[in-house]
DNA sequence: GAACAATGTTAAAATATGTTAAGGTTCTAT
DNA sequence: ATAGAACCTTAACATATTTTAACATTGTTC
């Protein structure tokens, strides 16, 4: 994972370091400019994953520099620092293109914890998986992602419902994996067709499994249904 | 453009009831929710844009709510409404998955302005208005202006329609682009017929596709289709 | 072990999607 | 304005996926 930069536009010498200090100490690559036009000169040049301005600045006020920032780039997430703690203000901030603003005094771990969440919402995007996609079943390959089963180089491909229930199982593998949590994420809803056709996938999960004699796919009456892997 | 779905889980009625009305005065479409129990249920039958949650509420709280939706969806932004300040709860429900938190008493505006700030950032990255124009799909070059699909230097022309559609897949790329969706954004209409037509432009995209086989465009029954890109 | 509930299993019914080609419509060059 | 090309929609048929039905088996309770 690539490191975060953080560009920082605070002109409060003392509040700017104390943040800094704090980002870098939590693992973001932090530049800091202490006023507008040196933000701009900053931004203009290096390519930054989240920017924090305060707003209240000589030369050049944050709205200001955000909108110069939009103009470059029109996605870099941008969150205000703002003394102010006006309706208009927080409306003209915005309106600049701000995905967050922070009204002081704040504690640092509300700045990071708002800094997780839009960097979480931005980098969902892009980057190609988070979650875990693949999965070892005994002598079995199983990619949710394409939603393909494999065994000794033959390949089975999976319904979309037969590859969520799969990996729920694995998920919980040699756990109970719970019946009506299971109908609840696959089929949002736990009424009796929904589990008798819960029912017939784990049917199929049973035949598509068995070419490996150390996997089990067992029920626990009443409770639900645990993949058992191995060993 | 179709209108924003709100979830509003929110157990005091009177406050429940007043941000429902200022929500739908401001042209949001709204659900509410008295209670964890009741806001699962309602999430499960229907999709929605994003979720405001009240944290504390009887029956089951605002966080275990959380927890709940994002088994559904992992995508959807969800808000915290918390009277509680304290740094742990906040932890806590940024862990569940939130895009942001409003500690009460706020202002209306100001729930509105963090609402409008987190479409802006999840609808713009996944829209056809979105602003990118290049995509990279495995060994392909697609470049949406110009409406062209380069592999080994033979370029593809591609309609309006196909680059509509591969424009819209890239944007979610190795996600589900949902199906009505799709349709919304491009044929502006949910009808069978739309419907059937976007399967065949799928088909045409695969024809155009199946150059480089790390690239797939699988259908997720009943959801819509995703663009897989890559191992 | 009788009665009921939960699960196993297979197949038919209902939906959804895949694909190709035939019809329309719109655009473009003359 | 008009023929031809390009594009989009609709039709038609094929296949895939999911749900429902039907009946068999297993587990639980008393």
């Amino acid at each position: 994972m690539e490191k975060v930069k953080v560009l920082l536009v605070e002109d409060d010498p003392n509040l700017g370091s104390l943040l800094k200090e704090y980002l870098e100490a939590k693992g973001y690559s932090t530049i800091l400019a202490v006023n507008g036009k040196q933000g701009y000169d900053v931004f203009s040049k290096d390519k930054f994953n989240i920017c924090i301005l305060d707003v209240m600045m000589p030369i050049k006020d944050g709205f200001t520099l955000a909108k110069e920032i939009r103009a470059i780039d029109n996605n870099v997430p941008i969150v205000f620092l703002t003394a102010k703690s006006m309706k208009e203000d927080a409306v003209e901030g915005f309106t600049a293109g701000a995905d967050d603003y922070i009204t002081k005094p704040f504690s640092m771990e509300e700045l990071l914890l708002r800094i997780k969440a839009i960097l979480r919402r931005t980098e969902n995007k892009t980057s190609i998986h988070s979650e875990q996609t693949e999965f070892q079943i005994g002598n079995y390959k199983f990619d949710y992602k394409h939603q393909t089963l494999e065994i000794k180089g033959v390949q089975q491909k999976l319904t979309t419902k037969e590859a969520d229930l799969l990996k729920l199982l694995c998920l919980n593998a040699n756990e109970i994996l719970d019946r009506n949590f299971a109908l609840k994420s696959i089929w949002h809803d736990d009424n009796y067709f929904s589990g008798r056709s819960m029912d017939v996938y784990i049917a199929k999960l049973r035949k598509y499994l068995k070419e490996d004699s150390s996997v089990e796919l067992i029920n626990v009456h009443g409770k639900g249904f645990k993949l058992l892997i191995g060993k």
